[in-house]
DNA sequence: AATGAATGAGCGTTCATTCAT
DNA sequence: TATGAATGAACGCTCATTCAT
């Protein structure tokens, strides 16, 4: 007889629509009359399900970087070498094709430059990029050592890519023709295997 | 009997003072109050000198374009090899140390999300990127024909230090620890070196 | 569950507010802040209910177009020759007697010069006086009829009495004495019966 | 060796600049600047001859007026009768034909507009009108005098005339077609001498 | 859960007026 | 006289948030 509660999917529904929105119109212009109509919903719903609205921008945040953790999964699936791994990983990232991606693409661009002012969203923010980028280092350390080479420079490496894609979707989304978001995951691929190309031997100890 | 006019002296004021605000405060919450603060001035003579906010926005993104300019053509007045000109580049552009910078480094980050959303944001935006890039692009071919390398692939080897410089700005602004500016000169141009060494020999025609 | 809509009602007193402060105080002085006061509501609720001032004034426009329509029919109902008509309509434009009449003469002074100015404004205005002029031009074109003139004049004496009573409008609320509105029915229709009586007999055809 | 005082003439040419954008912006739009860029002078100096924007607005409607009455004496010189007076004064009024007359007559229902809510205005506005009136009355009544009627009537005539002209002033500035200014002259004049026919003979005492 | 009206602080901008030069 | 910078109050408008229904 009780109602049955659809927080979980309005909540869901109101994050895809500040994405949405912000992707074109950053976050200050997402209002909330905005995000209500982008999931038509009325306005006053979203203070129903979300405290503030900075609460909808954080919970935004994870949701994305969840989800460019199941894409991840979902894609290495079938990879079977580090190197295909590396490949896969990349390929999540920035090999991205479709227009919902660009959506994504700018909506990150926009949460990185909330993650400067606002301590709350520059936390969890941190943490998605610190996950990022643990997970990438070891891609890299599995792939130097499947060659036998020291493993030492695999974060400054994985630091260096995660800029690189980074990078890329600011280009991407302020500029058109300089720098395709697709075309980043070749540069960095090709980066990455220079890298561990010439990083030093292990040697037996 | 008349005055003498100050407005290019109280443009640069307000400019600075935008850079300043807006490093910490984003671009919305850089009032007009907020900047007129900042610049010690009276809130109502930033409309006096300008006919808008955006185009104290648009005069800053010249104005840090015109600076970076300057920066390396100093830094690469001391330059003689190919090699050295292309390190004085990097250097300028992510090799900054002071304090001065990291404002700089966090404003031009913000300025690439106003670019996402403002088209004549974007519009200058672009041309600055664009600027760099074909610089990038020359420095880079010339280091490849020193090598005698073909200098096919500089155009793509500038984009994605480009992007990993821009990247590096990002990671440097909104997280800590994870990407220091500093460090991405050293990765840029360990990148490049990779990258030119393993590019072709240029064939006698 | 659902909140009903209050959208017209609330208009309504806005509009109505609006004339008020108009009345006095002309368009520009007629503030958000002093047509909310005036309507008892707080500033914001102006524009959520209209998009801008402005078009609380075109609807304030089109409402007193309205109004003056009603108010003739009303007084026309009762009326059978045409002489009666022409009289009924006089007497619903300038033989206004009350104090609200007042208010709404001085408003209708006010549009008149903010048409002068604004497109959007002058186009509302302009439809509003065509079609009084139209109305007038027929009535008085009967009156001709009955009294076997040629109607060809109509048109023309429509228009010098409906400036009679635009400029008794404006001289009776910018002036003291020199010409109450009242007096203006009196003149035009005394200046509407010599025409008549002057306009050369319809010949039988 | 004194400076050759030019404040007269300054005087005229900031209150003919305000006439001028008065006309297409309204008095409150007039702002200061706009009135100094059209004069060509700079904003600074309207203060120093003027003691506020008001007094600029006081100064245009005795100019106004000033200019009127100086356009019926030329006109006048040549009249003979007191038909051809009466005529010369109409013409001078609204038989107004080129582009600076549309400027002058938009201009005076941008000031009647503002006397109905400036008390300084009103004063000075009403002076105006009331001199008109008498004049116009007075001309009447020497057109009555010659044919032979009595005069009781001519200042109520005089009214109806003088809002005729004014309601000719609004509805020429702010519709097309519907009423142009210089019609009004042949409408005002067809009401007079109607009115003048129609009055009872004056019996011998 | 849901609606949509209501609030009021704060925004960018305008502008009459003042004043140092 | 003349200049143009400077001031600050007030404007129309936006918007996150609250709340009665």
């Amino acid at each position: 007889m009780s109602r049955k509660p659809n927080t979980e999917a309005r909540r869901a529904e109101i994050i895809r629509a500040l994405q949405s929105v912000m992707a074109t119109h950053g976050y200050e212009k997402a209002t909330i009359q905005a995000i209500a109509k982008e999931a038509g919903l009325a306005p006053g719903l979203l203070h129903y399900h979300f405290k503030s609205k900075q609460e909808i921008l954080v919970s935004l945040v994870t949701s994305l970087a969840d989800y460019g953790q199941r894409r991840f999964e979902q894609i290495a699936g079938k990879a079977e070498s580090p190197m295909d791994l590396l490949n896969a990983y990349l390929e999540a990232r920035v090999g991205l094709g479709d227009g919902a991606a660009a959506e994504i693409v700018a909506a990150w661009v926009m949460i990185g430059a909330e993650a400067v002012r606002q301590a709350e969203v520059r936390e969890v923010y941190q943490r998605a990029i610190a996950t990022e980028l643990e997970l990438l280092s070891e891609l890299l350390a599995n792939c130097l050592r499947e060659r036998q080479r020291v493993t030492t420079g695999s974060r400054d490496l994985a630091a260096a890519l995660l800029a690189m894609m980074e990078g890329a979707y600011q280009l991407a989304s302020a500029t058109s023709g300089i720098m395709p978001v697709g075309y980043a995951a070749q540069s960095a691929l090709r980066h990455a295997m220079l890298s561990i190309d010439a990083a030093p031997l292990a040697t037996a100890s």
